[in-house]
RNA sequence: GCCAGGGUAGCUCAGUCGGUAGAGCAGCUGAUUCGUAAUCAGCAGGUCGUGGGUUCGAGUCCCAUCCCUGGCUCCA
């Protein structure tokens, strides 16, 4: 998209050449613009700003140009044209909060994912009446069209225009800034410290919406005040904005939280406690059928399956070092007979302990241990959500022992594994992060430095491309984390593949080497789904609740016209159900329409409704979920095809 | 943990100025035997999150506390 724009709209400027007129590559035809009309063209293709020589810059500056910039339009529909659109709105809604609350102070408003966002020190927080109040101002402030007005100024001289407005968080900003020379955007009655560019007047908004108020704290950090933020959005067009605002609603409407209620899938019970799930039974069997898969996929991928305790000695944890590290994140020991026992927040020291169980050799290698083992961490209570955030969940976790020089084969295996377990949700498109190593840190350099290596090479030789997120590692290595996209296009991040040369020292693991001595392993952590709650969470908006077959908790609703119809219906009922298909019969009283309905409430995928025809003729037309008719099929073939659906983890209905 | 909003029947929600708590769905009972998204009638269901206070009187006002929601911070 983004060449389509550059071949569109690029333009170069050749000043002195002509003077007064300046040559324009427009639509692949070249003509001849005014030198003073230069800026009227850029207005009129909607230009937003400009890059010139690759730098963005306010359309401002045209008059300004050396002989020889190239200079580019930067479109509201691309990127970073967007961004400079966002921006440019919350200065112009950060003026309307100065002209309603002269009193606000303003802090930051940068320009988001989605949108925008503005922090103000204000006595009182915005209300829902207080929104609507500034977006009527907005829209005011957008009708008169001011334009944007860059300044530049001494940086002692903006500290001092700023102390005498009052605008303490700027002066903050500027004695931390180490430029001499600083920029202001004025516009109309507002001027705020601003690096920009911004859209040449404020006529060039036509679609925003301010969408929610949220306390932040002013940058970022707990110990600072609280600043009063407002979220909005904006778009190059009011389509664009429809579409947003229509995207939020579906995520609304997917809400796994809501979904769980509807579908009777798991409840969260103030009395049991907050972040601690409890599923109910179609939910259980939606977590039994994965974990089933997930359990029959590592056999055969050669991992060993364990079980271990939910609870251990608090030395252990010491000893690993994640009591020094995330002591805030886990529950208070408890004291058994004079020492303190710990309900485990991970499932490592566990594994180690059956790895040391008996001697290794080399041979043995690599040793692959699997667990889907249940783990507890103290998370407070202002970011519990649903099933996406908890206190007790359940790791598909692993730990893979191995030689150094295994590791990249290792990875490529967990990599590769990894995919397949996600493509089988339908989950196709990943981003890839490599974390690097943090501030906090254990172990030596070399050995974060022959890891992060082993985790690079794996990601390049397997061809996944990859950003790296500096500094974000574990405190013990290096990892790879993989977020997947759901049907929304939204990112969860599930998979996280780490290399720790930590462990083995700490807990002094060993093998024979061909040697006959005694060498260090090193061990690969990985979790596939990460938590099943997260995962079960993440699932349900992803399909909207309407699992595919062979996840589904009921396969067929069996749906009877009348009395008279019963009885062969359970027939049919109980020969689906011998056949290992999740199958349910509406035989109550009620009306066909009643219990489709009921039904289709469920998203059951398949439903058979059995009248006077269906007992003569022994065909079964087959109801599928979104009121697609198909069939009839005889009873035998209709269950060859939901086995065939269900073995092949189709994510479509095709019956 | 912090800021704000909220918590009324199993669910979704109404409840005016402080005057003795209401609807729909679900549940139960009965009637109806019906062909692709709600048949009709009746019955039952509540310490208004919890604790305290003000008041003749509190779902409503005040205080505390728990939980939920949206963010912030955090996430082995």
């Amino acid at each position: 998209m983004h060449i389509e724009y550059f071949l569109r709209y690029n333009f170069q400027l050749i000043l002195g050449a002509w003077r007064r007129k300046i040559r324009v590559i427009y639509k692949g035809k070249e003509k001849e613009v005014e030198k003073d009309r230069v800026q009227d063209f850029l207005k009129s293709i909607g230009a937003v700003a400009i890059r010139v020589d690759g730098r963005a810059c306010d359309l401002s500056i045209l008059s300004e140009l050396q002989q020889g910039a190239t200079v580019e339009a930067i479109l509201p529909d691309e990127p970073e044209g967007l961004e400079i659109y966002r921006h440019s709105t919350s200065h112009i809604m950060a003026h309307a909060v100065k002209e309603l609350f002269p009193d606000a102070k303003v802090a930051i408003g940068p320009a988001i994912e989605d949108g925008f966002y503005y922090d103000f020190d204000v006595p009182a927080p915005f209300t829902q009446e207080d929104l609507e109040r500034i977006e009527q101002k907005m829209q005011e402030i957008i009708k008169a069209n001011t334009p944007f007005r860059r300044k530049t100024m001494k940086r002692d001289e903006a500290v001092e225009f700023f102390r005498k407005r009052g605008e303490q968080y700027k002066v903050e900003l500027l004695e931390e800034m180490e430029d001499d020379e600083v920029s202001l955007y004025e516009e109309g009655d507002f001027i705020d410290l601003c690096r920009g560019p911004h859209i040449p007047s404020t006529g060039y908004i036509k679609a925003f919406k301010l969408l929610n108020t949220a306390g932040a704290y002013w940058r970022g950090d707990e110990r600072n005040k609280m600043l009063q933020r407002i979220y909005g959005t904006a778009f190059s067009d009011k389509k664009k904005l429809k579409e947003y605002l229509d995207f939020l609603e579906e995520v609304k409407k997917r809400d796994h939280r809501r979904l769980g209620k509807e579908l009777d899938l798991f409840s969260i019970n103030e009395e049991i406690g907050p972040g601690l799930i409890l599923w109910h039974p179609e939910g259980a069997l939606i977590r039994k059928t994965i974990e089933d898969f997930w359990r029959d996929e590592h056999l055969k991928a050669d991992y060993q399956l364990l079980y271990t305790p939910h609870i251990a000695k608090l030395n252990l944890w010491e000893r690993s070092g994640h009591w020094n590290f995330y002591r805030e994140n886990m529950y208070s020991p408890m004291e058994i007979e004079g020492i303190n026992y710990e309900i485990k927040p991970m499932n490592c020291p566990f594994h180690i302990a059956v790895y040391k169980s008996a001697l290794r050799s080399y041979r043995d290698f690599p040793i692959r241990y699997a667990e889907l083992g249940t783990v507890y961490r103290y998370e407070r209570s202002g970011v519990l959500h649903g099933l996406l955030r908890v206190r007790g969940f359940t790791q598909d976790d692993a730990h893979i022992f191995c030689r150094e020089d295994q590791i990249e084969d290792e990875i490529l295996r967990v990599l590769d594994f990894t995919l397949f377990i996600l493509q089988t949700f339908g989950f196709s498109e990943y981003q890839v992060y490599l974390s690097t190593r943090p501030e906090k840190y254990v172990g030596s350099l070399e050995n974060w430095e022959r890891s992060t290596n082993a985790l690079k090479l794996a990601l390049e030789h397997k061809g996944l491309n990859y950003e790296v997120d500096p500094g974000e590692g574990v405190f013990y290595g290096p990892k790879i984390d993989i977020k997947v996209k759901d049907s929304l296009g939204r990112q969860w991040q599930c998979s996280t593949i780490q290399v720790d040369f930590n462990n083995p020292e700490r807990f002094d693991v060993t093998y024979r080497g061909p040697d006959g001595k005694e060498h260090r392993p090193i061990m690969i952590h990985r979790a596939l789904m990460g938590s099943l709650e997260r995962f079960f969470g993440i699932l349900i908006e992803h399909y909207a609740g309407a699992f595919p077959l062979w996840l589904s908790p009921t396969q067929v609703g069996v749906i009877t016209v009348a009395e008279r119809h019963v009885e062969y219906a359970e027939r049919v009922l109980k020969r689906l159900k011998d056949e290992g298909i999740r199958a349910r019969g509406y035989f109550d009283n009620e009306k066909v329409n009643y219990k489709i309905r009921q039904a289709s409430l469920r998203k059951i995928p398949y439903l058979v409704i059995i009248g006077d025809r269906e007992v003569q003729s022994g065909e079964l037309p087959v109801r599928k979920r979104g009121r697609v008719q198909s069939g009839p099929y005889r009873l035998e073939d209709f269950i060859k095809r939901l086995k065939e659906e269900i073995a092949t983890k189709s994510l479509e209905l095709n019956i």
